[in-house]
DNA sequence: GAGATTTGACCTCC
DNA sequence: GGAGGTCAAATCTC
């Protein structure tokens, strides 16, 4: 999916550049004046930034657990952390789960879930969150315990046309009523036909029944409309990554011997070839914004929170560094031999074309 | 009439 | 057993 592709080397640019700037920071602070704290702090975002652009380079699957919601943790006490030793258990766990993925009652369960927190659409008048870039329809709506307002539930539209599985839920934060929680589960396997009509049709008539989401897609939408999402200041967490659709693509400006990163799969393909088709990136590139840190201020200047479980990254480094697969995290080779031109223009459109 | 939404019932998982 | 997730018939909108 394009839109995907999109977003996964958006955030890759970003985590990069972030991690470029925070080491200029740091650099700033090596004198005897700063104090520890201040350089341990740079050093952790520094490396954290560093090893999600890793993970996005290098994962070849997509998790499977199922993912504590809102559970802020940063990659200081995720297991793969600096030292990147994942712990034994939640490497079986993980690739049993992934074993499992067949198992259609389980599906629930073992779809990757991702969660981004989108502020309401104000530019359309909707008080639903801003659109995702694909169709999406409404099959339910619950409330939930100790939530204050309803759950609601979307899966792909064409998903009997296309057997596409992906779902979302949406529900309003009870702390900010602004902000539209967004849990994504499963990739988009279909291929949103018409988006750019349907999206013109479907913004100019919004459905006033519909309140949170209106059945647009942004598949071809320009890097302007993602910047504007960017400056609107997302806020976005994310329970899952999935960047296996990251493989074929080369970053030229990050060199290796080759003069090119090499991105590997699993050997034989067992999880790529499981697990891919399950797992897409739902938004256009600019919607989601993936750190480390759950407190940081992006390059771009957007504010921007990250919350990612202590299993979402065991999962993510167990599965791809367990057993006879082991086709990455290789974080050794990848911040040994990759280099950054500092003054590249990542974000030039187009770039990643 | 087709397609989307609503909503109560049922299913799955913890 | 309870909460969350999904199904499917009823209803609504165009």
């Amino acid at each position: 999916m394009e839109s995907g592709w999109s977003w996964e080397h958006n955030t890759l640019v970003k985590e990069l550049t972030k991690g470029m700037e925070l080491a200029k920071q740091l650099k700033l602070h090596l004198n005897p004046t700063s104090s520890i704290e201040t350089k341990e702090l740079l050093l952790h975002k520094i490396l954290s930034s560093y090893e999600k652009a890793l993970l996005i380079l290098n994962w070849g699957g997509s998790v499977s657990q199922p993912q504590h919601i809102g559970a802020t943790t940063n990659f200081a006490e995720s297991p793969i952390s600096v030292n990147g030793s994942p712990r034994t258990e939640d490497m079986s766990i993980s690739l049993k789960d992934h074993l499992d993925n067949k198992d259609m009652s389980k599906k629930r369960k073992l779809l990757p879930r991702w969660t981004d927190q989108v502020q309401a659409s104000s530019e359309t008048g909707l008080e639903g969150p801003k659109d995702d870039g694909y169709s999406w329809r409404k099959y339910g709506q619950k409330d939930i315990l100790a939530a204050k307002y309803p759950r609601s539930y979307y899966r792909c539209t064409y998903r009997n046309i296309q057997g596409c599985l992906a779902t979302k839920q949406v529900q309003r934060s009870d702390d900010d009523p602004s902000i539209f929680e967004v849990t994504y589960r499963g990739r988009h396997t279909c291929i949103q036909v018409n988006h750019a009509n349907s999206q013109a049709s479907t913004q100019e008539k919004p459905n006033p029944k519909q309140n949170n989401i209106q059945n647009t897609n942004y598949a071809n939408q320009q890097p302007t409309d993602n910047l504007m999402q960017l400056k609107a200041g997302l806020r976005v967490s994310t329970e899952n990554l999935n960047v296996n659709e990251m493989a074929p693509f080369t970053f030229p400006s990050m060199q290796s011997s080759e003069n090119q990163v090499f991105l590997p799969t699993t050997p034989d393909n067992s999880f790529s070839g499981n697990f891919q088709q399950e797992f897409v990136s739902p938004a256009t590139s600019d919607s989601h914004y993936y750190s480390v840190s759950p407190y940081q201020i992006n390059s771009f200047g957007g504010f921007y929170t990250l919350q990612n479980s202590e299993s979402d990254v065991a999962e993510i480094v167990s599965a791809t560094t367990s057993g006879t697969n082991s086709p990455i995290l290789d974080l050794d080779f990848t911040l040994d031999h990759v280099e950054l031109d500092p003054n590249f223009p990542f974000d030039t459109p187009g770039f990643f074309a």
